[in-house]
Formats: structure tokens, C-alpha cells, sequence
DNA sequence: ATTTGAGTATCATTATTTGATACATTAGAT
DNA sequence: ATCTAATGTATCAAATAATGATACTCAAAT
């Protein structure tokens, strides 16, 4: 179990527990954790039980179920303030969001998968509009695509080759090539746009963040309803207001 | 160390450096986690480690400063997805927040204080607009006394007279009986405002959420400019929606 | 009434954490 | 540029604290 010295499987073994806890598993009992984590259920009991006494798992007293405690917003907030590229940005999403009443995100890169670090929603945003915080897979993402697209060849064509591509929707786009000429196109555009790449019906338009060192770890993202836009209105209409608050962010 | 056999003290460690970290401690070097931890060097060493390795702290290769990570954001995700208040609400705050124009919370009480759990910014909300996470003792706040006044007699009195108070700017009330009284007049009205409670110059009203028992361990709050409204312009323009934004909530 | 499954409690064993110490590196001062 | 203090890293023997097997309790289902 030990590899390095300075491993301390316990903190780990703890950590695997809060892990177990996903979209589709928002409370989990005692079995379920063990069944999820792998763990013995001994060791399962006591780190479940120092979890709750220290505030990071609330437990309901009837079914016994353990369920994520408001700390794991508290962390969440702390998050906000750590990050100084949040407390730049918001302001300008807030204008944008206000001039052109649509949903915008601020999408970071995260290893291969994109996080959603803000979001404005507008008022005709579906359920999932809490996706703070949700991974998604870079190369399946506008944003993923046009932060690669600030990267070195070197870097975008191992992505595009290596990267994980899974179906998201049925019209997620598979074909590693089709999205290596998607990056390359965003190389010369400034910008992507895609549809139905994660969400049916949804169109993404996506702007980089560009760093000192010319590199995006950043994107802006507008979702929009292809039942409204198309990409040449897009273009027209968000794509300039967009390319404004992102350099507004920048400078 | 050890009180009760079911304590692990080693995860309980680990959980108390992420606890060091706040919002005017962002970042922390090895030396200023032993410091606000209190634990031995060695063992903050490999439990920051661990924690480095486990995805949990990000880490500035050239300052040695550990950060949080956006583990700690994608935590915040999952409890959205738990906490079936959010996904109710959410559609509801929208669209008051499309009506009005004006910056609208939801907040719930987590022991003696309350915690932000939704925030839609409106488009002049001043810089700490990501507030979502963020504790504030109940007493001091609009929402904490409205859920308050939800309490039995006993309950309300007790937290009157035992919960913190701390004058959190220069007008923050700290007479417990003004705030009981505010509490009582809450019972009555169904809403509360208070002023410069907890921000200079901002107006609160808050109503609560009712739980099928009659208590509410939620309310919408909105947060207004003193400059531009009284209490009598709130009353007529804000409350009447604000009352059927919670009511369409609970039903 | 009996069985099953889930949660809880206990304890000897030993693997793991511990914390002291020594070493390496960095940053700050002169 | 050189030295010094402070910070970070690595190692290891000692013993504490986590382990996991097992037995017990309780509630729900047959």
C-alpha cells in the first residue's frame, strides 16, 4: 500500500470516502461506502464516523445515510478567494450577462477535462444550471478545444491524440481528427463554436483566456439554444461582446 | 488524543490542513501550515504531501506554496446535486432575479450561523460578490432571524441569548434584546429587513423557506443598495414578489 | 417466529504513523 | 558575490494508533 514514505494511506483512505460521493450517489450508507471505496468495512465505520464528528459528513439520524455537510461549500468558497483569476473575471461576466442575456461560464483547465469554475445563468437556463465545479472532458468542449488551441502543435496533437473523447451526447463529435482541425481552426479564429457536444440542443461559444505567456488555462463559454441561434447569428451578434469581456479580463 | 476508539486521528489531522486555508489565507507554505495548525512539522510534511498527491492541494512548484485545488470546487458540485433545496430553488431565484434585477440569495442555517448557498449577482454587485459558501453568524443576519422566528419560543430565546454576536461592521446591532425584538416582529410580519448588518450601506429582506413542519431552515435573502432604496420602497416593490418567489418554493 | 442484512462494538496484532534529527536548498542580508 | 538564517526534504528507530476479524444488536422482511 506504501510506496513513498511520505504517503499516509489513512488521509487517503479518508479522502477515497468523500470521493465515493457523485451526481448520482448524493448520500450513500455504510455498505455503500464500503461496496464504492473498496475499504474493509471496519476501516469504512471509523473513517465515516470521524468524517461526520468533524463536520465533513452530515449523517441523517433515521436512515443512517451520510450525506455531504455544508463544509464542502465552505471549501468551495475558500476556492473562490484563492484563485485570483475568479475575483477578475466575475465583474466581467456579471456586465456581459447583463448586455447580452445569456448563460455564461468561466471553464478552467484541469488535466484533461475542463471545470466549470463560474456561472451566470440566464433566466431560461434548464435544471443542470448548477454545473460549478463539474468536470467535463476537455476535447468534447469548446472551451477545452480553444484553450489547446493557445498551446504548442506538440501539445494540442498529443491532447487530440490521447485525451479522453467519450460520447457525451449521441452527437458528440468522436473523431479525433475532426477536433484536432477544430483546434487548428481556433488557432486562426480566436475563438470555437460547437453544438450538442454535451448538451442537445445547446450551442457553445467559447473564448480564451490568454495568459502572459500566451497560453490559455482559461476560457469564457456562452451557451446558447440552437432552438434560437445559429452559428452565423452567433457570430454576429455574442462573438464581439464576448471577445471584448475576455480582453477586458486579460488586460 | 483519542476519546472515543472510533477516531482517526490521522484523517482528522489531514482535515485540519485544509481547514487552515481561509480567505485571508489563500496559499501556505510547510512552515505557516505548522504554524496555524499547531501539528508537528513532520507530520504537516507528509500529510501535505499526501494531500498534494491525493489531488486535494495544488502546489506552486517555485514558491512551494500549497493552494487549494479544483477538488474543491468539484466538491461543491456534488453537494448542489445532494441538497434538493438547491435544485428546487434554483429555477425560482432565477426567475425572481430576471424580474427584478436586484442581487438574490439562498441561505441556510448551519448551526449558529447561516451559509450562502446560492448566489445570482446582479449586474452593480460590488466585488465579494462570490459569497456562495461563505458563514455568517445568524444573529446578524436578515435570513438567520427569519428562520429564527420559525423556532419554537424556547428555541429563539435560547439562540438569542447564546449564539455569537459579533459586530461585524460599526452598525451591527449587538443588543440581544433588539435582535429578539426583530426576531418576534419576524413571527408577525414574515420577513425581516435590517441595514448594514453585515455590509455598509446594503439592505437586507429575507423571508424564509417553510419545511412541512412548519420550520425553516432556509430563506431567500436580497440584497439592495441603501442609496437607492428605504425600507418603505422595499416593503412595496421587492417583498410582494419575494414572498411568492419562497412560496413557489415550498409548494 | 426466524432469517437476513445492516450497523455497532471490541480487542489482540502489527503495520503505520510518529517525531527527532540530520541534510539540502533557498532567500535574505551584508 | 558570500554568508547566514530559515525553510523544505529525507531518514529511521520506537511505539502508538490503525487494522480487520469477530461478535453483538437491531430492524425489516419472509
Amino acid at each position: 500500500m506504501k510506496q513513498n514514505s511520505l504517503h499516509v494511506g489513512t488521509l487517503a483512505k479518508g479522502l477515497r470516502l468523500l470521493r465515493a460521493f457523485d451526481e448520482a450517489h448524493v448520500s450513500l450508507t455504510l455498505t455503500e461506502l464500503v461496496e464504492r471505496t473498496g475499504l474493509e468495512k471496519s476501516a469504512v465505520q471509523r473513517l465515516a464516523h470521524t468524517l461526520h464528528v468533524e463536520g465533513m459528513l452530515d449523517r441523517d439520524p433515521d436512515t443512517r445515510r451520510y450525506r455531504p455537510s455544508h463544509a464542502w461549500l465552505e471549501l468551495a468558497y475558500v476556492y473562490y478567494w484563492s484563485d485570483p483569476l475568479i475575483s477578475r473575471a466575475l465583474p466581467k461576466l456579471i456586465e456581459f450577462s447583463r448586455t447580452v442575456g445569456e448563460t455564461v461560464n468561466l471553464a478552467q483547465m484541469s488535466g484533461d477535462h475542463i471545470i466549470y469554475a463560474l456561472r451566470l445563468p440566464n433566466h431560461r437556463t434548464h435544471f443542470a444550471a448548477s454545473i460549478v465545479g463539474r468536470r467535463v472532458p476537455a476535447l468534447a468542449t469548446a472551451s477545452g478545444r480553444v484553450m489547446l488551441a493557445t498551446r504548442s502543435e506538440a501539445e494540442y496533437r498529443e491532447a487530440c491524440a490521447t485525451w479522453p473523447l467519450p460520447a457525451v451526447t449521441p452527437l458528440t463529435i468522436t473523431d479525433r481528427a475532426v477536433v484536432e482541425d477544430d483546434v487548428i481552426a481556433a488557432r486562426r479564429n480566436g475563438y470555437t463554436i460547437t453544438e450538442a457536444q454535451v448538451l442537445l440542443n445547446e450551442i457553445s461559444l467559447a473564448v480564451p483566456i490568454i495568459g502572459t505567456d500566451g497560453r490559455a488555462d482559461a476560457a469564457v463559454q456562452v451557451s446558447l439554444s440552437s432552438l434560437t441561434y445559429d452559428f452565423d447569428r452567433v457570430r454576429r451578434e455574442i462573438l464581439p461582446v464576448l471577445l471584448d469581456t475576455t480582453a477586458s479580463i486579460q488586460g
